[in-house]
DNA sequence: GCAAGGTC
């Protein structure tokens, strides 16, 4: 029997090819480049297999030509328009080798990602590999990690392709083109009719931009409507000769009560403290404390990691570990899970990074017992592994250097212990009220030594003992005002969309950037970090859409998360794709 | 000239 195998991209073709067969097996060109195909024999299941790949989505949607022109079609029309599927352009290749070696084989393997858009894709090759060959059998290989028992499971266990998971991708492909292609033709014809400056400009809408934007001019709002308010709290400080050192030390105590809104409450409390000026050290806790290692990279932390301490914009982020990857310094890095496999093999990636001038020497330690096993989060997309680095990179240079050097450093730290640290409380009582003041000394440094993003260090207060008693040096009712919070960073606007569902982490940074193209948003620098800002034209678009009066502005993310909802209900079988755009065409 | 989702 022959059988065709077909992944999501080349490097799971080779990965799977090198665990089937052994490592014996013979590769053939295709017609595009990216591309080769692998044959040989899999005596397992008595067959003969050949394993090559796509590039991802295979097909693009559009209107047909009735409906390409904006003057002469009614956008709201689009709603009802047919949409017509075609083998995007530059995949035309792609779909020739499917369909050169679909007429060879007997079986069509899918082995594309085990998640939503995966079982899109395989519905996109079975569809072409079935007009090449109209009686082939379709089957579906489940995996969900490169491991060899996995992949030899799911070849000789294939399951069928979840019609159901494809039929909701495709729902919300159709419900996204026909709502951005009208929005977007409706508003940019209106607006430029009406303002000279935006003639020739396209006014994009889309699902996710529209949100993305929500976020960066809600913040703005807030920054501007933002009045600060004065408070007064009472500070309190010992100045002690330092033992050691013989220098004056200034140890400060916070106030249990923060700080009050009302000058006359905290006058009335700093009185009464006034008129009992000792203090008295009521309490002193010692205890264990540590700082934890980092979790496992996952895609969406590498680009708020890169945007706050590498001050490289996400979508460059994305960029630079894409071509890392496909040099082979790097594991695939858009993947959601922060958790490793039980069966990862640390120890070999390791003893990759032993050779390293700056964090070799820890590398080794790790292999000489400072291992732990990295921590678990709660995400696992059960198609790649966290981001990490699969080998030694000595000679890069500029940014991609520092991306693989955040990599690395963070792979090992995250293989070695938290920080563990002796904090101690001191609780003291001045005139009725509660103050204190906390210390650190750090006991072990662990995975701090090879993580220096992550700053903890000693704060040593001089000895105090229960009950002692003391003149502060210093007692002042001390004034404040709260402060303004700061604009959007794009670290933020990157946590706030993952957190809404908007976008994905292959597309979060593709969204921002969209929202900048577009002049909806301008970036602007103050001192290293950049902020985002936006401009007239995104506040009035998002104050248009409030101002409409639906109870979910299309600026905000709801609209996204209901999408998403439904496309879960099609999954699990409650919806069918017929439903959805009827849904939508009531607003 | 419109979207968002894959990946090269």
């Amino acid at each position: 029997m022959r059988v065709l195998c077909v992944a999501e991209k080349p490097s799971i073709a080779r990965s799977i090819t090198q665990i089937l067969s052994g490592g014996q097996f013979s590769t053939r060109n295709s017609p595009n480049k990216y591309i080769k195909n692998f044959d040989f024999d899999y005596p397992q299941t008595n067959s003969q297999f050949t394993v090559t790949s796509v590039t991802g989505h295979l097909l693009d949607h559009d209107f047909e030509s009735a409906y390409s022109n904006w003057q002469s079609c009614d956008p709201f029309i689009l709603f009802d328009a047919p949409i017509l599927a075609k083998v995007k352009k530059g995949s035309e290749t792609i779909a020739r080798n499917l369909n050169q070696e679909a007429r060879r084989v007997q079986v069509l393997m899918i082995w594309t990602d085990c998640d939503r858009e995966g079982e899109n894709i395989g519905a996109e090759i079975a569809g072409i590999c079935r007009k090449a060959k109209a009686n082939i059998t379709v089957r579906r290989a489940r995996f969900s990690a490169i491991i060899a028992q996995q992949i030899h499971n799911a070849a000789q266990n294939p399951v069928q392709l979840d019609m159901a998971q494809s039929n909701a991708v495709e729902a919300r492909t159709l419900l996204d083109l026909r709502i951005g292609a009208a929005f977007t033709r409706f508003q940019s014809l209106q607006l430029q009719q009406r303002f000279d400056q935006l003639k020739g400009d396209v006014i994009s809408y889309g699902p996710c931009q529209f949100p993305t934007l929500g976020f960066v001019v809600s913040r703005y709002n807030q920054v501007k409507a933002f009045v600060p308010e004065d408070f007064w709290y009472i500070y309190l400080a010992l100045t002690r000769i330092e033992e050691t050192t013989g220098e004056e030390e200034e140890t400060p105590f916070t106030w249990r009560r923060g700080h009050l809104f009302e000058f006359e409450v905290a006058l009335a409390f700093y009185e009464h403290v006034l008129e009992n000026p000792t203090a008295r050290v009521t309490k002193v806790t010692n205890k264990n404390t540590k700082k934890w290692k980092p979790l496992p990279l996952t895609t969406v932390d590498l680009q708020k990691a890169g945007s706050r301490l590498l001050k490289i914009s996400p979508k460059t982020i994305l960029d630079i570990a894409e071509h890392l990857y496909q040099q082979g310094f790097l594991s695939y890095p858009r993947t959601e899970t922060d958790q490793y496999d039980p069966e990862f093999n640390f120890m070999s990636l390791i003893e990759k990074q032993a050779a390293d001038p700056a964090w070799g020497q820890f590398a080794t330690n790790l292999q000489n017992g400072g291992f732990q096993a990295p921590r678990r989060g709660k995400n696992n997309d059960k198609a790649h592994p966290p981001i990490h680095p699969t080998a030694h990179a000595g000679n890069l240079a500029g940014d991609e250097k520092r991306v693989y050097e955040y990599i690395t450093r963070r792979f090992l730290a995250s293989c070695s212990k938290d920080a563990l640290g002796w904090e101690t409380t001191i609780d003291v009582d001045c005139g009725g009220e509660a103050f204190y003041a906390t210390g650190l000394t750090v006991r072990e440094r662990n995975y701090l030594d090879v993580f220096p993003y992550d700053k903890w260090s000693n704060k040593i207060l001089p000895n105090f003992e229960e009950d002692e008693e003391f003149m502060p040096s210093v007692c002042e009712l001390k004034e404040g005002q709260t402060t303004r919070p700061s604009l959007l960073t794009e670290a933020d606007l990157v946590s706030l969309m993952d957190k809404n569902g908007i976008g994905t982490d292959a597309t979060i940074a593709q969204h921002i950037q969209t929202i900048i193209d577009r002049k909806y948003v301008m970036e602007r620098m103050q001192g290293a970090t950049k902020y985002l800002v936006p401009s007239t034209l995104g506040i009035g678009l998002v104050e248009g859409y409030n101002d409409v009066g639906f109870d979910r502005s299309l600026s905000r993310p709801e609209m996204r998360r209901e999408t998403e909802r439904q496309m879960v209900q099609i999954c699990e079988g409650q919806k069918t794709k017929a439903d959805e755009p009827r849904d939508h065409q009531r607003w």
